[in-house]
DNA sequence: TAAATGACTTGATCCTTGTCATGTTTTTCA
DNA sequence: TGAAAAACATGACAAGGATCAAGTCATTTA
């Protein structure tokens, strides 16, 4: 089943070589031919709608996926019936990589809003970086590039409190889109305050009073899903729990 | 620096076809032919003892490590000074596949009793697997595999109960041993109670509290480091937030 | 356009777990 | 071997955040 004839025009505009998420995407290291190869390997959809979703936990893994436009939601189902969000995905980065493991996806992947995704067929993928020794050291870098931030959130959510959650949350974004040429302090989160607060570790409620009270102090400013933060520098100094007014004593 | 001529009677010992962890360690799929070429690039150390460091975080990495004998806690300093845990090594887990990403180790693995460990540098271990189409299937399967246990634990820290926590850690090392052919309901915990503490982002007393509780339940029975578990289906019970007797009401 | 539904906010209260304090036991090491 | 230092246990108390309840605002749908 290739998307290539139907969206042949799509195929050209996006190609990797001309992606302006190439650095993310294939950060570094790949020859023109290289990325020339890996091209001829992907395959481009139709857009995705809100609430669509990429793969479900349980389907058959067959791609790894990059977004190209929009946003997704990768979650898991918990014991209780309710979920657990795993993380928010943005253009250029790669989701699936958990799947590999046993050619099952294990967790859900779902579009926040209107979405474009690239798919990477991995078993060609695979044979391709046995062949690419430079593509097989991207792949392995990017695996625990993973690795390194499931880590990273592993201390956020044994250590940290809600508003060090909240704060790295937005500091996130705020870097992410960064990294993508948008503003670094303005931006739209496409995810309901029950999905943050789920992925944080945090009911809804506490997110919303520390939106209200991160406002109140001047940190930012919010109203629904537009925030700007206004306070860049403040915001740093919660996140590693060093700020001055609100916290002196340290934690364990 | 090779240790292959000083210790050449332990690496008769434990080379990988005769060594027991192998189907840990090497899960699938490799000829008897590519296990000699994978053996030929391993190098056996000596033993570390207790607080002995196998690496510290910012060292150069060039090995990935598999525990042989012993266990291993790998953790990142924090902020404020502090430690936050990351995991307990058993024998036949693989450490250091974080420090792929950018050649340096991000966090720091010491020695929790008298360990021995293989080192696989990892740049031959690389152009090992261009070569062997089957040894970079089980890289990926291996790095992919712990981006999904990265992610249980942080359903674990995001939404579960300081019960929860402590019965699915105990249950972890349950399960963990019984692969290895150890009991599955007495066993040593080679770490302190502060050490579990951290790494399930709980304060010592709160674990401590727990043992005593869990075994006032009768679930079992601790003596220090000697654990000996009595109702392994009611800490499942537990694990599952459905322990129909402490809770009856469902977690968000 | 109105009604319904869902998203968000805010307040009051409760509970789990962290913090502090103290005592006991074990381990370490001079 | 004995003293010092960890490790562990337990009680009292406090606090951060969850839960419950109610109301406002936005968005969808009839």
């Amino acid at each position: 089943m290739t998307n290539r004839k139907v969206v042949s025009f799509e195929n050209i505009k996006v190609a990797c070589k001309n992606c302006s998420l190439s650095t993310l995407c294939l950060p570094m290291g790949l020859t023109p031919e290289d990325v020339e190869r890996l091209d001829s390997i992907i395959k481009r959809g139709r857009p995705y709608h809100r609430g669509d979703h990429l793969y479900r936990g349980g389907d058959k893994f067959h791609s790894l996926r990059v977004i190209t436009s929009g946003s997704v939601k990768t979650y898991t189902p918990n014991e209780d019936g309710g979920e657990q969000v795993l993380g928010f995905h943005l253009p250029g980065e790669l989701i699936g990589l958990d799947a590999i493991q046993d050619d099952n996806h294990n967790c859900s992947a779902v579009a926040l809003e209107t979405t474009a995704v690239c798919e990477v067929p991995f078993s060609q993928l695979e044979s391709l970086s046995s062949l690419m020794p430079s593509l097989q050291h991207q792949m392995y870098r990017l695996l625990s590039r993973e690795i390194g931030q499931e880590t990273e959130m592993l201390t956020l959510l044994g250590k940290k409190s809600a508003e060090e959650r909240l704060a790295t949350f937005l500091l996130s974004f705020s870097e992410r889109f960064k990294q993508r040429g948008f503003s670094p302090s303005d931006f739209f989160l496409s995810m309901s305050r029950h999905e943050i607060g789920n992925y944080l570790g945090l009911a809804v409620e506490t997110v919303s009073r520390l939106f209200t009270r991160f406002q109140d102090e001047g940190l930012l400013q919010v109203e629904r899903k537009h925030v700007q933060l206004l306070d860049l520098p403040r915001l740093y100094d919660i996140v590693q729990g060093t700020d001055s007014i609100r916290s002196n004593q340290s934690r364990v």
